[in-house]
DNA sequence: GCTTGACCTGGAGCGCGCTCCAGGTGTCAG
DNA sequence: CTGACACCTGGAGCGCGCTCCAGGTCAAGC
């Protein structure tokens, strides 16, 4: 169980110095331990746990979403099923936003090659 | 060449009246036709423009840039090549957003995964 | 002990992309 | 002609997700 500071934190997980205060502020990130002195220190469980929020991020769930599961994750084991279930449907809202991305890259091609042959016959 | 009130127009494009009012106000959607009373008349060529910025806007391109292009193509045909090119280098950055979703879905269903185990564990 | 740089807090501010509002005008069916 | 409803303008406001700031404290190397 090794012990990061809230620089090194914030290059492993990619989230700012300012975003981790944040994040523990709003309840994302349920009190980080502190030195006597009241500076943070990180765990690996920490770690573990921002990494989890870079994905929910980085797959656009909303942040109000992220602090419910936060809170469930916090009540304990007897809300495993309630976690699943948020993940579940968020995976699902994930599947949509991939497929829509494809289809417009689709459009966003087919333009680039209609631009394409536009350049070519003008010149 | 049809004609379309802005609340049809709105329906067909998918962007709200006030966001249609919004993206002419800043160059987004250049003059759009009027009726001597002064309300707008859309075009299918409006409304093919409008397709275009719903793939750009759905694919995370930021306004401004977005409206660098909507400039560009005002330009007329001389700016064929730029506007490629910015299609290009936003394409690219879209594949790059698609390959963090993929990956960062499957963590997601990685942990699903796992917290289905728990569950199973615990029955 | 002193310096230096990382870190602390509470709170204000910001950039984005709309969205809403008030107060007025246009259009069209009956 | 009238009523009802769609639409107009300029400008203010909002929700999100941070980000920045002032003014101070802590920790580690010399």
């Amino acid at each position: 169980m090794s012990a990061y500071t809230p620089s090194e934190t914030s290059r492993r997980s990619g989230f700012s110095l300012d975003t981790l205060r944040y994040y523990e502020r709003i309840g994302l990130l349920s009190e980080v331990d502190r030195t006597p002195g009241g500076q943070r220190v990180f765990s690996d469980h920490d770690l573990g746990w921002l990494g989890l929020l870079r994905c929910l991020r980085d797959t656009g769930m909303p942040i109000n979403q992220m602090c419910r599961f936060a809170e469930l994750a916090r009540t304990g084991d007897d809300s495993i099923a309630d976690r699943v279930e948020l993940l579940r449907a968020h995976a699902e809202a994930v599947e949509e936003q991939m497929a829509l991305l494809e289809r417009q890259y689709g459009h966003l091609r087919d333009k680039i090659r209609y631009y394409e042959s536009e350049l070519a016959a003008r010149s």
